[in-house]
DNA sequence: CATGAATGAGCATTCATTCAT
DNA sequence: GATGAATGAATGCTCATTCAT
């Protein structure tokens, strides 16, 4: 009996080979991008990072801003189940916020795990600075999320797109504050700002009133 | 009669240009960034904007991230005497708190007017964007005032850094919103954003005791 | 039968136009510094006299200093050798004089051979006008072999340092006199200096006893 | 009775004023030239040793070439009047030739003499490194000197050009080694030299005889 | 005549991109 | 598909020179 695999996953050493170059060079710009920042980076920076020659990089990307795009999908496509999950299990308002509160500054540092070992002055890349398509997206779900939410408690009318906007801003800022603590402390900053934001938002919604 | 004008005041012709120059160069750097964006602009297209010829603009700055600090200093120079204004005047956390949004969302408001009615698309550049040593300068300020106002109240064992982060990555993005309203109404977004803080601060005491 | 060919001498096409571009380099600033002189020569003139683009020449070399250099070094690599044999088959002073500044004004008068003919100003470049340090380490040698030949007869005491330079000097202004006169006559040049030299050393020996 | 001055001594506040400024520029050249070579010395840093503004250069030296010139007459201006004297004072081979090195090398220690106790790099500028006109007028007047001296003793037939050539060979190549000795001992450089040379010559006369 | 800022031609250098191997 | 040298447009920057003050 032979163990047959999905062709789709079974790769050829050719195909294979493809993806670790693909990979190579993204994990290499990630580096680069931590090390200089993105505007000093130049695409033989990212090159010279891996063990490829520089034309083979226009086989996998035509430009920097393609590569970071890339690397900004991939930060929020993994980011989104999490996020999926923590829509799913939430209850009320609370444990929303809660849950997305930690879903993201854990992510954040893990995702920067390596970078705080490192010391590397440009962290929290990933931390989504840009406001990419797919990072809209996300907050568009946020936003459909919060409106969900806040309908079932009486608090629909609501301006959902600020109250998104500020829950985004202060993940940011304190996500950032929150990298450059020792220890990193994802659980104190989670429980920070959903107390913040939950009483925030319940006291916009009796002044409101 | 004759009216004398103080010598340190009075300009000769050729100190007047150079002050001139010096603000052609900035103006026009703040259009080109506004424009295109700070890493598309290089020097020649901000020498393009003014009259000046290339050389002209290494008597004034040695490269195009010092006009960038020199607009970015410019902008926390003009706010900081506001936000020094409402430190005197601010008798309790809610009058500080409004009066400082209620300073930002106007300034960011008057400061993107020409901007806004252009229909520019990299506005906001005065957001302060960027971790510039006057900022964090300013960001001290802002932790230091709350220190101060909250302590008043009992307050003043709360984490006065998470919640300054808290405070100005709100204030980032929602701005950030607020510009992109019409009509803009910072009014409005000074009252969602101080009634979310305070309310979210007096929460966090809460939890805390 | 197939005629094998020594890898190591064998080249790929690229490895050979690289080879190729690196001399087409070298004989390019070579004429025009022989044309216009090393400080009025500039990087563009020196590509302008290949066929290739100006982004080639940092391929290859960082600055004008530097293909300089790679010039004299080329010059003094050259002339070593012929060095090495004078010392070799020198019995004496006098032989060994004889063949060295035999050597030196053969050698520039070959060198200059085609800068002759086109009656360029800038001859002689490689009279090895400048200290670098390859010249100075065959001012050492000459200095040591001059030691040996005379300590052989007698005259070790003497001040080889001065006698050393005293004979590269001559040789130097010699040889650009000598380069300047129809037809170019190494032969009575080399008779010239090593008789007055040979004289000169062996007065001094007499002086100082 | 007044004391009348020759107009073309007496000078106006202006005439001064003009001289000194020239003197100014051309004393700032000798620094800048000595501190970092010709090369590399541009019309900026000349200026900038002064007191003066960068368009003032142009009243007083249209080039960089201009005031190298400048100072190398300057030299051999000051140094041609030694020679007039060695000249007039010398009675034979041995004498002249003695009092020439001897006019040569303390003239070089003296000119230097500043610049060997600040230890700048591109001393002996005034080793009158370059071929100008001038120089080549102080050769030609050594060459008929040497010639009238040696007719007198039977040696008219020699190779008068070469042997200006050698002698001024040595004095150059000589002349750098004695500035790098301390103490610098131009009485036995110029025993050193006219000793050689004198040798030297004579040998030449026999051999050619 | 001194000043020193403006000028802009000109040079060095970088770097995304191509393409023969 | 990988390679890496060649390309040359684009850019930063310098600096001799001018000229209004």
């Amino acid at each position: 009996m032979t163990i047959t695999v999905d062709p789709e996953i079974r790769m050829g050493k050719r195909a294979r080979a493809k993806e670790a170059n693909r990979r190579a060079i993204l994990e290499a710009a990630r580096i680069v991008f931590a090390r200089i920042g993105y505007e000093a980076t130049n695409i033989r920076d990212i090159i010279r990072e891996t063990n490829l020659a520089s034309g083979t990089f226009y086989n996998y990307f035509k430009s920097k801003e393609e590569v970071f795009e890339a690397i900004a999908n991939d930060s929020v496509a993994r980011f989104r189940p999490l996020l999926q999950k923590v829509r799913e299990e939430a209850t009320d308002l609370e444990s929303y916020l809660h849950a997305a509160y930690g879903a993201y500054f854990n992510f954040l540092a893990e995702e920067n795990g390596s970078a705080i070992e490192a010391g590397t002055p440009h962290m929290s890349l990933i931390g989504v600075r840009i406001d990419t398509p797919e990072m809209e997206t996300v907050s568009e779900e946020i936003c459909a999320d919060l409106e969900l939410v806040m309908d079932k408690i009486g608090l629909g009318h609501l301006d959902c797109d600020y109250i998104t906007a500020a829950a985004i801003g202060m993940a940011r800022e304190l996500g950032d504050h929150m990298l450059k603590r020792r220890p990193v402390d994802a659980e104190g900053a989670t429980k920070f700002a959903s107390n913040l934001m939950l009483a925030g938002i319940e006291a916009l919604a009796k002044s409101d009133a």
